[in-house]
DNA sequence: GCACTAGTTTGACTTAAGTCAAGGACAGAC
DNA sequence: GTCTGTCCTTGACTTAAGTCAAACTAGTGC
């Protein structure tokens, strides 16, 4: 696997050059990860970071009667576990493969030698740690603020808007790992697609494909301008 | 005011040598705010970070329907704001007072020269972004898998973490406030303090100030073990 | 000390969404 | 094509927690 051109195609370090590109590739490792194999834990001490070049990797908690919160769905090229390199301790979640996997891992140690002595890399990763934080601060409000349907309006919207605003959305995780997203359970995610589907805001041309019928209806529900019917 | 005494008593600078408070409190501007004082809103574009001196701030967002989420309650000391300077935008979410404040601002641009030149300083910069990361990852997981009471127990046991673990835990904010952190209302927060009394696990010494009881009880109500009676 | 305002508590009632169970649909292996 | 296991849907029922309203308490300013 030729991981210089992997690491200089990821949207985190794609604005390197070629020398640092050759550095990072240095310390890279490749690992390989089957479908729902465990990546790491919140007990485990926190070793490095990971980017996904391919496959899909899911952050999540769990709580102790063994419902799941999934905190980022990591697609190819994104990193994933690098609060525990800036930040002493274990990871602060599980991470698991929803699909076979193959990752490039960072060991802490070397990445953060590389962080000091290069200023583009450490801005590269403040940025990258904001970009985080952003999302979760988002999550918190929709967690707290929104109802279900509102958050399942949100997700539509946003998985359009990184398609050119396309009518039609593949659902890139199952419906079950889906309401694992929106902290809801499965059960719930389908009544409120079936109500969905009854006042023809969206339909389903397939089993993970969504057309939305009405993106300004969709976007009302998504911020609280509009309700549900009733079944 | 001595800014280079203040910035040199903050967690996030403390490590730091004389030379660099030196530099820091060169590009820190004071800035006073009245409680109830707004000191940003998300629609205001980044210009810089801020560190609270004397008072208490609040990061939070607004639902349409005019409900609130604390995403921090920010004390002396402490840093908010950053993450608009290292990622370009707005600020995430919006920020005012809970008390008269006195804060220092850092411009965005002058302090991001900094960082540029210290490596030092932008490690402190990771650390501090990926701590933020931490406690938000824990919300995120508190407002989708734990229910209030386990909520309000584990904000409890911390508060008294910080405090030594001491009996007594004296609220920092006020119960509504303390609702918005939680992710409730002030009528459910009430209701749940009350079956907190009468189930022997808290008792209140005065208007803000909570004895725990038994702190095996409240770390069993926190982890989902013990539940609450109904009243 | 008094009046006013803001914060808190309490009651009655409603609702969003969860639990539990079972059936149906889909995907993968042989 | 068939079988098995997993995922998803549906129904009946329950519950945590929200809405609305009003009363009570605490804090502040004069």
């Amino acid at each position: 696997m030729d991981k210089k051109k992997h690491i200089a195609e990821t949207a985190l370090f794609s604005g390197l050059n070629d020398q640092q590109h050759e550095e990072l590739a240095k310390i890279a490792i490749e690992k390989k990860c089957r479908k729902k194999q465990m990546i790491f834990t919140n007990d485990d001490e926190g070793l490095g970071f990971y980017i996904v070049i391919s496959g899909q990797v899911r952050i999540f908690r769990i709580s102790p009667d063994g419902k799941e919160q999934i905190i980022h769905v990591i697609g190819e090229g994104e990193p994933f576990g690098e609060v525990a390199v800036f930040s002493n301790g274990n990871y602060p979640a599980y991470a698991d493969a929803l699909r076979d996997s193959i990752l490039l891992f960072f060991p802490r140690d070397r990445f953060i030698e590389l962080v000091k002595m290069d200023s583009s890399l450490s801005m590269k990763m403040l940025a990258d740690l904001s970009g985080r934080l952003r999302e979760l601060v988002s999550k918190v409000e929709e967690l707290s603020l929104k109802d279900v349907p509102a958050r399942l309006a949100t997700y539509l919207l946003l998985q359009s808007e990184q398609n050119d605003n396309s009518d039609i959305v593949h659902l890139e995780i199952s419906k079950s790992q889906l309401a694992n997203l929106l902290g809801t359970i499965p059960e719930t995610l389908s009544r409120i697609m079936r109500r969905m589907v009854s006042d023809d805001i969206i339909a389903f041309t397939k089993a993970r494909s969504i057309r939305i019928l009405s993106h300004e209806r969709l976007n009302d529900l998504a911020f609280g301008e509009l309700r549900l019917s009733r079944m």
